[in-house]
DNA sequence: CGTCTGGTTGATCTAGATCAACAGGAGTGG
DNA sequence: CCACTCCTGTTGATCTAGATCAACCAGACG
């Protein structure tokens, strides 16, 4: 982990308009400004671990951060991705439990944290502050939920390429021939934990949705050579 | 759907301490009660339906509901099983989405409907209603966070078993002999859905561990012959 | 009675897991 | 510079949990 960064200030952060931090006022934003600890990290290194016991909460600058569960017999399971603007470890820290996920950084990322005293402070002094976690929580469960029920109801196949339509969201651009393109931020291994499959199995799935002509993988970067094709298999859910 | 039963009194309703409603004062307690329609409700009929407009909350009296969701191809998985004391649909309530899941009933249930506009009141008039609810909303994405990694990672005898702690949990007693027991309050098939199995796999799974000693079937009757066994066997998650 | 619905069982099929081998970098150290 | 070792990814061979399809049974109910 870098050493901390005094270079971004809360008041023209970016990203903070997409945050529990959105409604906060010049001295509010100074305070939490004054707080904040900057870290720029890379992918291996962890911002929490679960079971610990939570100490604040972490807003992505950038980056892609992923949420990981680990069973009792050291299965484990990436439950979510969470990308630039999101905060992590709310949940943990306002519900006084230790953390459900570990969180575990996979692209280098720029990532702030705000201890305890200072997520205190703002909810106490601004009401808005606890209005926007309800909706984030809101707004985590419903995803939890629908990814919860895709699990259920749909093959691993499916899965897998509705994961990729979501990347292509993310991170999807067109290239300088006008192609839909997207650069995985995420190895092989890290698919197959996010859709509770093998890497094996994720090889033979690229494989066959290459050999369909629907996707086209090379190394980390994939073209979308038939968007339609692959929007109409998962129904666009 | 019965009619409104006046019989019920939200400020000596024995379930209300677990609920949002906790910390109401008198006044607040009967205008909430003033606004309340309280409906006995039998398995089969639904308190909303997925993509619905939200126009309140349910406080689950008595009962077991489902909260069922449904795919675009017609598939559906229970995602939830939410018993006396809980509230449900205030996520879309308060995010204004319209449901995310349908919710049915499943057990004969009290079920207590409180419309859009006496929610928003309490909201604006006690802001320890909006810490419940975000507690609230919190506790449920951790477990919903949990079932799915949990999907991810076991496979269906597993999380049978699991399921059937989580009910003796919830349901289960001593008989007469003191043995440990529950009375299933759901059919086959709606553990296959919450499974995300099939009511056949069921079947086979309950023959299986009946042969092994585990549990003992009869009908809707579950004697759980050796609990360590099960225990151990999904490791105490 | 017949008809329905919920549940069980049997036979068969298949998506995906598992186990094993191997190929291509990317270091690292001599 | 080469030899060696990780590490990620791919492929092949095989195995299995659970799905699917079909038959059947028992109780409920008009």
């Amino acid at each position: 982990m870098s050493q901390c960064d005094t270079t971004h200030d809360c008041s023209n952060c970016p990203t903070r308009h997409t945050t529990e931090w959105r409604d906060l006022d010049k001295n509010q934003l100074a305070s939490l400004n004054l707080a904040k600890r900057t870290h720029a990290m890379e992918p291996g290194e962890t911002l929490f671990l679960q079971g610990d016991e939570a100490d604040g909460v972490y807003c992505i600058q950038s980056g892609l951060v992923g949420l990981r569960y680990f069973d009792e017999d050291g299965n484990s399971a990436l439950i979510r991705l969470c990308g630039t603007g999101t905060t992590v470890g709310y949940g943990a820290l306002l519900s006084k439990q230790p953390y459900a996920t570990s969180a575990e950084i996979l692209t280098p990322s720029v990532v702030c944290f705000l201890k305890r005293s200072i997520v205190s402070d703002m909810l106490a002094n601004n009401p808005k502050v606890g209005e926007r976690f309800l909706q984030h929580s809101i707004r985590d469960l419903s995803e939890s939920e629908s990814d919860y029920a895709r699990s259920l109801t749909k093959t691993v196949r499916l899965r897998f390429l509705h994961l990729m339509m979501v990347l292509y969201e993310r991170l999807g651009y067109l290239d300088e021939n006008g192609n839909p393109i997207v650069e995985l931020p995420i190895m092989r291994r890290e698919i197959a934990d996010l859709l509770g499959a093998q890497p094996e199995s994720i090889s033979r799935l690229i494989r066959s949705v290459q050999d369909e002509g629907l996707l086209k993988f090379d190394g980390k970067m994939v073209l979308y050579s038939d968007m339609d094709k692959v929007q109409h298999e998962i129904g666009t859910s």
